[in-house]
DNA sequence: ATGGGTGCAAAACCTTTGCATGTAG
DNA sequence: CTACATGCAAAGGTTTTGCACCCAT
């Protein structure tokens, strides 16, 4: 994952500024600084994580509940999506464009590759409307091994990866 | 959903005391009780709602830790599996036979249906390889408004259904 | 009789909330 | 200034655990 460039990092600081201000409500320190952190950082990271970082990268860092509900405050703008993928707390991702995808998880280290199939894609409407619904949004998630996990018995991401968000290898 | 035919429920109870035999466990009454009721009950309940309708359903009931403990076990015994569907608490569902499924889920009421599309399962394998996992899972969940809660604005399984699990309306 | 299973209550988690204080507008 | 945001600590909800007691084997 290549490092974001200034200008994305500057446009999307202020598209998150502008749905502030058009929301009534306040530029505070600790929405741009999660907001910073969010954009240029690593995806699939938990509130657990971001406060972790956070309180590294910044002076006194911030509290929990305030995480929390920034975290939220950008689910409703439309600027992250939550995920459940079976462990125990929840993960959140940023949402550059609209460039939706889906989920490769290792069972083992718990390490998450990204895919897009074009074909399950158009298939998902159709399915949803045979059943009377319409598709809100979805969620698919392959569980699997790492090849080399299949040969081992053991994850070579293990130990380094379990999922300590930041951690995305390609 | 028709009832558990008598004779589905007895090759049920004996494949799971064979696999408790197998296993060196004990056969118990809180195991067999459990087991009986996921098998002939309804799918996608919670422990909550297993701890509910066993309360109702047998004397003294069972204990929650007992039946966190017994639904694990079965998770290991491969009779069920888990689902995280962005609710609250996670769900489990029994695996008859092997015939797998995905769900649909309301967004305002939470009913779950429940589809198979053959060509999105053979895609998955496939994109898996691509990206050097071997496939040992998948959950796919759609997410969608019934077409009355799109027209009503509002889902007219609401108030009664919220995933009172055992209401599997089809 | 004995080792595993159960129940209870407590602990461990993750997430939300009430309230006093701080601060952007 | 004033209302909204934050931080803290407490509460809420789900799941796990320690331990004494119970009961299949």
């Amino acid at each position: 994952m290549q490092p974001t460039p200034a200008s994305d990092l500057q446009n999307r600081l202020d598209r998150f500024e502008t749905y502030l201000k058009k929301s009534d409500m306040k530029i505070t320190r600790q929405r741009m600084q999660v907001a910073e952190h969010i954009f240029c950082s690593s995806n699939h990271f938990t509130v657990e994580s971001l406060a972790d970082e956070l309180k590294h990268k910044y002076r006194p860092g911030i509290s929990r509940a305030t995480i929390y509900r920034i975290v939220s405050l950008m689910v409703e703008a439309g600027m992250l999506t939550e995920h459940n993928f079976g462990q125990n707390s929840r993960r959140y991702e940023f949402i550059p464009g609209q460039k939706h995808h889906d989920h490769i998880i290792c069972l083992d280290c718990g390490r998450i590759d990204e895919f897009v199939d074009s074909e399950i894609e158009k298939l998902q409407p159709k399915i949803a409307k045979k059943h009377g619904f319409t598709l809100e949004d979805h969620s698919l998630n392959l569980y699997g091994r790492c090849v080399e996990l299949a040969r081992k018995n053991r994850c070579p991401h293990h130990d380094a990866a379990v999922q300590t968000p930041g951690a995305q290898m390609v």
